[in-house]
DNA sequence: CGTCACCTTGATCTGCCTCAAAAACCGTGG
DNA sequence: CCACGGTTTTTGAGGCAGATCAAGGTGACG
């Protein structure tokens, strides 16, 4: 099963686990979540989609674009993590009420809204689909660790490299990346708030992974010729995307 | 109810969501999970209780004790998050099946076993307690996002403090912490492995903290004279613990 | 009372920040 | 098609936070 092929029969949640446990869904459990999509909604680059603190009673299902979730501190901008089309980027609010971060759109982006009441009824009547559910939101979970890692132990070239893989790859997930890279609505100023960097420094950051042929980024494009090396460089093991076949079992506990 | 009576009544899980949604709980619903632990088991300190990649088929619930959650790199580790008692800190595993990270005491822990067929019993015909659970490994999520946050703005000493005042909050809600304090068996390099810096510039850090009467750490011990002091310097708003009344609705959408 | 783990101190070096400015790019309207 | 203003990217110089290397202390415990 194609994710093109997916997506030409569930038009709004075709990408939904693309790569990942897409596998273990029924038709039965992909048409009822297509069917959970009230409407769509799309919004302008910057546009902030759902704000701190907002108390929810619908949750978003990214169709088309990117979007940041964001935290605000001190009247400053830090990116914590980032979304691709087919995330459901706040299942999160269904469980927790209110959101404790902003989701920003980054270019222009499409969601689908799912009422939370919809949710519930497939908490209580699809327990294999709730757990998919669930598996998609601890996803971020351990995105965000890694994320954690990454900013505990590597300089800025490194990060930057970090997030270039991890975008690449879940790109790819939803087939939405080229061979060689990918398309991407970011600014400098965003790769730097998602890297905790100053845009300045990022900017020179971004030099030396050109000048070293590691990636190269230029108004919205990336492109790399070794993945490996970039891989390696930036540290990036990509076993907690939990893609297909990665994160291999050792033994049953 | 306060969280010592919860915990004479449900010696094993008597803190879990204390301060939080706890609440929202049924005695039923507490009965039930109660019940769910099967046995408990206590490591030694610096012992690793789950290691990444093991498949599980149960999960653990810490009754008592300290532990990190820690991914390595590099040959070295990195903390990106911590537990105290009542956390179920790998109810992740029942839906991502295998772990993307260790988890490690600090000091001894005891822990309870939860076996995942019990949980997905849960998720079948408990669906309050299944989204409480839910909601349970959201919260982590939402700290691992400050967390990302703070490591982006901050410097160390800040980081520290930061540390500090999450840690002395969350022992508080299981009535675990001190009204000027907190004990812990954390030394000073795990801390600097929670704050991503060396153990001697923490060191340093620490000095500093102790300089300003912001925060006395010593030897398992932290002193804090002036909490507003300290939680406004680590620019530290406890509303992403998601502590009962916090993070006020502001509309609904 | 010696050993081991942990904490503390000093000196040097580098990654990144800040302030300041210029150059390239992009959409718009004349 | 070019002139224009706003946004994004690039470059330069100086300073500070934190890393690294290298020793000393200090306390707990057998």
């Amino acid at each position: 099963m194609t994710v093109s092929s997916e997506f030409d029969r569930y038009p709004k949640t075709g990408r939904f686990l693309a790569g990942r446990l897409r596998s273990e869904m029924s038709e039965a459990e992909k048409t009822e979540l297509e069917g959970l999509v009230v409407d769509t909604i799309t919004l302008r680059d910057g546009a902030r989609a759902i704000a701190r603190g907002d108390a929810c009673n619908w949750s978003a299902i990214l169709i088309d674009g990117f979007v940041l979730r964001t935290l605000e501190n001190g009247g400053r901008r830090y990116a914590v993590s980032f979304h691709v089309p087919g995330d459901f980027v706040d299942l999160h609010c269904f469980a927790l009420r209110r959101l404790d971060h902003n989701i920003d759109c980054v270019g222009e982006a499409t969601f689908g809204r799912v009422p939370h009441d919809a949710i519930a009824r497939v908490m209580e009547q699809r327990p294999h689909l709730a757990r998919l559910f669930w598996f998609a939101t601890l996803l971020d979970a351990a995105m965000h660790r890694e994320w954690i890692m990454k900013l505990e132990q590597s300089t800025v070239p490194k990060r930057i490299a970090h997030v270039f893989a991890e975008i690449w790859r879940r790109l790819e997930m939803v087939g939405q990346a080229f061979p060689d890279g990918f398309q991407t609505p970011l600014r400098q100023s965003e790769i730097a708030e998602m890297c905790g960097a100053t845009a300045i420094h990022t900017n020179r950051a971004l030099a030396d992974l050109r000048r070293n042929d590691l990636a190269d980024f230029r108004r919205g494009e990336v492109r790399i010729r070794d993945r490996a090396r970039l891989e390696d460089y930036a540290g990036f093991r990509p076993d907690y995307l939990y893609g297909e076949g990665s994160l291999a079992l050792r033994r049953a506990g």
